[in-house]
DNA sequence: CACATGCATTGACGATCATCTATCTAATGT
DNA sequence: ACATTAGATAGATGATCGTCAATGCATGTG
């Protein structure tokens, strides 16, 4: 990927002084890079990934024992990881019986959505 | 958010046999989902969503000078981010004399969004 | 040449993370 | 009542992470 840098003069300055000053500035604020930070976070795993796209495939009515088996990694980590979706707000839980829905609650995947747009 | 379960009834089975097969499966291979993971993890710095966001709206051609005063941090931290995003793929950087111009690669942020829809 | 500058790298530190085994809780079946 | 089940929790361990001060490395300037 080429770049067009040209536009970017550099000049010598006194000694001391900063080399520019910043010309570009975030426009999300601080507190939304915090909020799409930990949304990015909780997608940062690769079982927390698939666990996503298998309740988003299904829209919900995911039972806990049909996500276990399909990772090689024992039930509390897969308990585990769902609890860091749970606290990311990105699913949440119907409890039935013994068994347990998760399902997807679709608004910060939005959010990171509409930022990468 | 209300999700009908009634579809998923469950019954009980012989003791030692799985409480039920899975019949829902990821979409995303694992390789996949390490890919989206690893570009998710990249995002999961409020410090660099906010490099990414600036870097974005600028179409690239930002001094690591520019980029610098902006965060609260020192200026090798905000490199070592530089760095993280750079081996991500999310972006490059492209040297002139003393200064480093960074400018984002699209092509992974369009992977996540693509899978995030 | 000697020196200053922009940026990267190193090494250290404490914090957080993913994973496991073991255990716990609540619900169900016999 | 007792055993069985689904799932969550607790605690431990090793790996990774974010940050900083110190240093290194090119590339400029006088």
């Amino acid at each position: 990927m080429a770049v067009d840098l040209k536009t970017v003069p550099k000049v010598k300055r006194p000694p001391g002084d900063p080399c520019c000053e910043p010309l570009v500035h975030p426009s999300v604020t601080p507190g939304e890079a915090e909020r799409l930070a930990g949304i990015a976070r909780a997608l940062s795993d690769p079982i927390r990934v698939q666990l996503v796209d298998v309740l988003r495939r299904h829209a919900g009515k995911v039972c806990v024992c049909e996500l276990t088996p399909l990772f090689d990694v024992s039930q509390p980590t897969v308990s585990h990881h769902l609890k860091v979706l749970r606290e990311a707000g990105l699913v949440d839980v119907e409890r039935r019986g013994l068994w347990a829905y998760y399902y997807v609650i679709p608004d910060d995947l939005e959010e990171l959505t509409q930022w990468l747009r």
